[in-house]
DNA sequence: TTATAGTTTTGCCAAATGGCAAATGTCAAT
DNA sequence: ATTGACATTTGCCATTTGGCAAAACTATAA
């Protein structure tokens, strides 16, 4: 689980932002739509935020979309990078070489490929047990 | 509440990924750290994932790590998701569902699959002459 | 059929979230 | 010092989450 301190620490990340936004717990409220005394335990790290407050703080406060994800545990920080959106199938690294070959490939083939891929590891696991 | 994917949309998604990928609810709790029943009533929309859970589940399921969060209402949508698969491929040859799971794979493994595929044709092959 | 093993669902409960309203703290003006 | 206007914190509680264990399905074998 996620130790104390990492609570503690989004909430001083969260209450740095505000001051450095220079809002009030019920300005950040009002434009968050979550109440000022929750934002305040969120703060003091005796409330640990849910996603659905993440997400409606994020923007009033400056944050990029999944930045208070990664901040809180959910995402690590590199996913959803501008880098490898260029990259056609962004969060896993396909060989290129793989990529071409099955891309020649009938979509039904390319998913029969990926059932025996299935298969061989399901076989595997269960010889590991 | 988000119109975008709401509650059972959401545990139905899950429930089609797990089918896909050949696992039990036991499975994929003891994979992904969270019981079973759990996960049943999530996936038939009794109970709404929290981010932990959606994170833990992600990997083992064969989600990029943010896209459980898009689906989820959390995070704008990106291109080539899991779900999107059935209608968006459009311009791209290669599955994106099919690039996602092969994506995961270590570049060796992955090679070794295109060398099964190779096999099995030309078994196909000369099955035809 | 009955027995048995495996899978999913349900009943119940502890813990956590988040809102409302009251209490407390802070500070400038009188 | 007192008042008044904000800001923050606390007390309380409804709601939800998620785990455990038992019950209910679902085969498959004897």
């Amino acid at each position: 689980m996620n130790t104390v301190t990492e609570g503690r620490e989004l909430g001083k990340i969260l209450k740095r932002q505000r001051i450095a936004a220079d809002m009030t717990l019920a300005q950040l409220s009002s434009r968050a739509g979550v109440s000022p005394s929750h934002l305040g335990r969120v703060e003091r790290g005796q409330r640990f935020p849910s996603a659905h407050i993440l997400h409606r703080i994020a923007g009033p406060l400056g944050f990029a979309e999944d930045e208070l994800f990664a901040l809180a545990g959910y995402l690590s920080r590199r996913s959803g990078s501008v880098a490898d959106r260029d990259h056609n199938y962004a969060g896993s690294r396909l060989d290129p070489y793989v990529a071409n070959v099955l891309g020649q490939e009938t979509p039904e083939v390319q998913r029969t490929v990926v059932g025996v891929l299935t298969i061989l590891k399901n076989i595997a696991r269960s010889l590991r047990d």
